[in-house]
This record gives C-alpha cells, sequence and structure tokens, in this order.
DNA sequence: AGCGCCAATGAGATCGATCTCAAAAAAGGG
DNA sequence: CCCTTTTTTGAGATCGATCTCATTGGCGCT
C-alpha cells in the first residue's frame, strides 16, 4: 500500500508538496503537480483518511443510531440521510439497538471513540435517557430524529405526533365511526407512541367520546390477535382502530383478517408513518404520512450547521392523512348489536 | 477532550505506562494501575480509536454495500451480521448503491480509504462487475453475500438460486398447476434472478411442460398490472406465478387484487426470500425460504477468516419451502376456458 | 553487602496526512 | 546586474495510541 511519502520520493518532490498538489493545487506550480499525480497513478496511490482524521480532529463521520432496520420507517430514513449526507461529503457509521437502552448507551461510546463529528439519535424514550443527559455535557454535536423536544437544549426533527394522530382520529369521526381504539406497542414505552395516544384522546373528548385505554401488543411492530380478541368479543365492539405505527397495523390487519375479521369491512383499521409498503399492499394502508425523507435531510442539514458551530433548534414538519382501502364509512347495519 | 497523554500526567506516569494500564494490566503493578484508572475516570478519558487504528494498521472496521435497505431481505441481513460482528469487536460501515455499479466502485473506493478490515458485497451482477477484479488484486479480504461464484478466486455465500426456484415450481407442479410463469425485475440485471429463472426452466422441462418467457417488472420490487396483463387476458392464462423475490411477490399480489384478480384463488404466487413480512400478512405468503441470519454470519465468520489469513472459500446454505395462503392447488374449474 | 535476575517503567520512534514557518527559487523593478 | 517581492518548496512538528528497547527498581540468594 504506498503512501503520500512514496508518492513524494517518486516525483522527487518532498511529502508536503505532495500533499498540497492534492489539497490546493493552484500553489502549486503546474509541473510539479503533474509529476505527482503521475506518481500516485503509477502508485495506485490511496489517501489514507486515517492520517487526515488524526491530524484534522474530524472524520466527516456521522454516527446514526436506529432501533431496528426492518422497520421500513427506520430504513427509508437511513437512505435518505445517507444521500443527504453523502453530497456533503459525510459517511455514515449505522448502528441498531433493538430498542435497548443499554445499547444506546454502549453504541453512542462506540461511536464517540471512533470520533464522529455528529450523532443521529432515534432513541425510544428520549424523556428517560441518561445518555442524552451525558451527551449534552460533551462537544459531539446529536439531532434527536422522530422526537419532539421537552427540554429546549436538544436539536430534534419531527412531526406534531399528537397533533397527527388527532388527525387520524377526526378521519375516523369524520367518516361516522364512534367507537374507537388504539393499538400500541408494550406499556407505550416510546415517547412517540404516549404523543400519539394522547392525541387520539384529545380528539374524542372534543367530539365527546369515549378513549378507550390503550390495548397492548406484545412488540412493537407486531401484532396478536389474543390481545385484542377480548375487546372484540365483548359488548359494543370498537368499528375502528387507530395504530401506533404503521407495521403494527398491517400485521394487525393481518392478524384480524386471519381471525376471520373483515378489513375494512368489520373494522377500519389507520396507521401511522406513512411507510412505501402501505401504498403497495392489499388492502392499501390509510396511514399518517410523515415526510420521511424530508425529515432525514432536515436533520442532517441541521447536524451538519451544529457541527459548522450553529446551535441547537428543534424543526417541526408537517404530516397528513394518505387515504386507503383499510377504512371505510361506518355502516351501522354491521355494527348495530340490535340486528 | 482528554487524551492518554493527560491521563499519563495525572497518574505521574509515562503515556507508555498507561497505554499498558488498559492494553495488558497484568504486566503494570497494581497500584500504578489503579491510580491510572482513576486518574482516566476523573478526566472522563475516552480512547481515541484513530490514533490505535493508524498505529496498528487495522481498524476492526468492516465496510457492507447493500443495494438498498427497503427490501427487507438487506435490512435482516445487516442486522444479523451486525450482531455477529459486534461480539468479535467489528463495526460496520455501511453503504447502499441502489442497485448502480458506479455507486458500486465509488463506495468501494471510500471504504477502502477508510481502511476497512474487509468487505462485504451485495452486489447486482458479480459476474460483469469490474470492481471486483480490481479488488481480488488488493489485500483487503471481501466475501460476496447472496452469489454464486463463477469464479473460485472469489469467496462467496448463498443458497443454491436455481435449485430453490426448481423446488418452488415443482411445489406448484405438485399441487396440479400446469401454466406456471416466472415474474422478475428489469431484464434479468441481477446474477441471482437469472439463476433463479433457469432454475424455474429446469423444473419446468423437467416434467415436461412449456416454460413461459420472464415477465418483466419495471422496478426489482414494484410489480406493474400493465406487464402482466396481456398474459392474464390472452388465451391460456397462467394458474400460477413464481416471483424472482418475496417484495415482488408482495407488490403483485395487491397490484392483482387491485384489478379484481383473487390470489389464491385464480392465481396462485410464490416468492423468493423467506422475509419475516411475508409471515405477517394477509395472505402469508408462500415462499424459498433463504436462511438469511445463517448466511449473515457465515458471510462474517468468513470475512474474520479471510481478514486472520485464511483462503477465500465459498458456502452454499441449504433453502426450504415455507408453505402460505398465497398459494392453492389447481381447480380446474376455475380455469378451464371451456367452461 | 554484593550480585544477578526479573518485573516495572520510560524515552523515543512509528503510523500517514497536514500545517507552520522558514528557506529557496523565480519574477520584477530600477 | 542587484535587490526586493512574490511564488514555490522543504524540514520538522503535530494528532493519539502503541511498540521497541533500554533502564530503573526491587527482590532473593549467597
Amino acid at each position: 500500500m504506498s503512501d503520500l511519502k512514496e508518492v513524494a520520493r517518486l516525483a522527487g518532490v518532498s511529502r508536503a508538496t505532495a500533499a498540497r498538489a492534492f489539497a490546493s493545487p493552484d500553489v502549486v506550480r503546474p509541473a510539479t503537480r503533474d509529476q505527482v499525480f503521475a506518481a500516485a497513478r503509477q502508485l495506485g496511490f490511496r489517501p489514507n483518511r486515517l492520517g487526515r482524521q488524526l491530524r484534522l480532529q474530524t472524520t466527516n463521520l456521522i454516527g446514526v443510531i436506529v432501533p431496528n432496520l426492518l422497520n421500513p420507517v427506520f430504513a427509508e430514513q437511513f437512505q435518505a440521510m445517507e444521500r443527504a449526507a453523502r453530497v456533503k461529503g459525510y459517511n455514515l457509521l449505522l448502528a441498531t439497538t433493538d430498542y435497548s437502552s443499554e445499547r444506546e448507551s454502549a453504541v453512542v461510546e462506540e461511536l464517540l471513540r471512533q470520533r464522529v463529528d455528529g450523532l443521529v439519535l432515534t432513541v425510544t424514550d428520549a424523556e428517560s435517557n441518561r445518555v442524552l443527559q451525558s451527551l449534552a455535557s460533551e462537544d459531539t454535536p446529536f439531532v434527536l430524529a422522530y422526537h419532539q423536544p421537552g427540554n429546549p437544549d436538544y436539536s430534534a426533527v419531527s412531526v406534531d405526533n399528537r397533533a397527527g394522530m388527532a388527525l387520524a382520529t377526526r378521519y375516523l369521526l369524520d367518516c361516522g365511526h364512534r367507537r374507537i381504539g388504539m393499538v400500541a406497542g408494550p406499556a407505550l414505552q416510546s415517547d412517540r407512541a404516549r404523543l400519539r395516544y394522547a392525541g387520539y384522546c384529545d380528539a374524542m373528548t372534543e367530539c365527546g367520546f369515549a378513549s378507550l385505554p390503550v390495548i397492548e401488543m406484545p412488540a412493537h411492530t407486531q401484532a396478536d390477535f389474543a390481545a385484542i380478541e377480548p375487546l372484540l368479543q365483548g359488548p359494543n365492539p370498537p368499528s375502528a382502530l387507530v395504530c401506533s405505527n404503521d407495521l403494527l397495523a398491517i400485521s394487525l390487519i393481518a392478524e384480524l383478517r386471519r381471525n376471520g375479521w373483515s378489513v375494512p369491512g368489520q373494522l377500519s383499521v389507520i396507521g401511522f408513518d406513512g411507510i412505501a409498503l402501505g401504498a403497495q399492499m392489499h388492502p392499501t394502508l390509510c396511514s399518517v404520512v410523515q415526510p420521511i425523507a424530508e425529515l432525514a435531510s432536515t436533520v442532517i442539514d441541521q447536524l451538519l450547521a451544529q457541527i459548522a458551530g450553529a446551535a441547537p433548534i428543534s424543526h417541526c414538519l408537517p404530516c397528513h392523512i394518505r387515504p386507503g382501502d383499510s377504512t371505510q364509512p361506518y355502516e351501522e347495519t354491521l355494527h348495530d348489536p340490535l340486528q
């Protein structure tokens, strides 16, 4: 592996001049420059970023932490961030946490040792995360994705989860639904899920209807019919369900159908996230669409700004309903228990 | 940011001793060691991996290249590789290529500059890829994922794609289907898709039936009804379809149903990959299951072996059919054009 | 006390690219 | 042709951790 020293020797110049030929070609005499380039080509010179990174105390690396790549939300987010970062000359170092806060800590430490220039964190519960507190006192900038900041010192980019879910709930209410339930992951662990539940409650009470307790599924993105069966078999079953995320909604629809419930015939279902897959399935998934690509590029822009010295700012992006076949207007005949 | 030099000064020892306290604690006197640790804790010492990487000429980084993370195959693969690598103390540097061979080249070069210890490549078409030829003459080990090696110098891990698709086709034949088509991405660009088509042809001719020309979709993972409509409307329409991958199959099923075709009623569909999502949808997707997690850990094991000096070897893993609701036995009455 | 041996430590070089500052070379003016 | 000004180049230090090799210290043994 040839280094700059060898290139310099072959070109008959000093290391400094060889380096300059690449870094600031205009300051090197054209003849010398060409000699250096020729030598570099001949030796197959490949710059060692480690040397540069150590010297310049900057790696042009951004650490990215997501819970899970199997959720297309995070996969889409990563791809969009990669595109945005690459344009600016940054590479991404990705780590997944499986929703474990221990892994979050371990992985952040690992990325800091690699001297990433900044971090993008997608954590389960930002409020109760001690990593963030310690990070705040470090000098590595970071941005929280999908999180709405309670703490103004943090920089975060998200949609208004509460308003978004209220939007979804009102959408169902406008379709004539009255008994509406919300399905979410375990124990509303995620701060997003909590806000979304609050939004659901907002819309229900605002229209004068009772909000039901959250229906908890054993996993963030996988539905289990047993968890919802009692409600469906009980008196006054719901005619519509909102879900804390799209993947859970997709799984829920399949689980319902496998157990003989028709969607949207007997139950309307609406998701949250707006993943592309939702539009490619049957029935197409009605969902609250987050502008994932825009969110991703906003995150990167904000992070690069902070790396350049700017102060943390939070951004709130708009979200909207994407209609789909998984919801339909309420038909009384199907649900009236007296019939 | 405190470095080892400051720790050494505070502990009243030399840099060498401070370094030894971490690298080989047994060779440092316990009292000295504790002083160093105390100083490190007090200063919040965080080792700089760049220094170590430059000195040791090893980064404990593995470069990973996949076409796209939106396909759960690659997301699952990445997660499994990350787990396997982390156990061995390696981190992954991920880059996506969107099936572009120019990006493949650019990204490989970028990763080599970062001095990754090895590369995992998931390329669209390994046969006609000039990056591989140049890589072969470098000294950075690499392993191809999902690719069956034509060239024995390459190290690759995959299933027998041809046999796998033959298995799927025979499964349909055993169900009584006779007219079976194959749906794939554009122009059979991927080497995997070509092998799978060959496997489909194998099984058809082996049983004495005509294999149909491949039905090309505009994208690798998205179906378009217009591309298949002529065949379905024509004389002698197929009663079953095999797909070059699961995501395409899922998209195809949705597209068919949206256009009034029932799956599996009128058309049985079978996928290839065995992604987890296939089992969580309705109808559940019948598929040729690749052991993705096992493949991922085999790739990592093989790569680490090569990093340690071993020679390239290729591995071929078994695959099997996972039955699903997307296929059903052939019912003559539904398809007999005379009826 | 003296000697030798092994354990523990330190000084300095190294990895590769870049920066500073001074020296050398070229260009320009009188 | 000499002196000043500008351009171009080089020697050496730097970033942080680790390695080599030499040196110090402690300990046991005679």
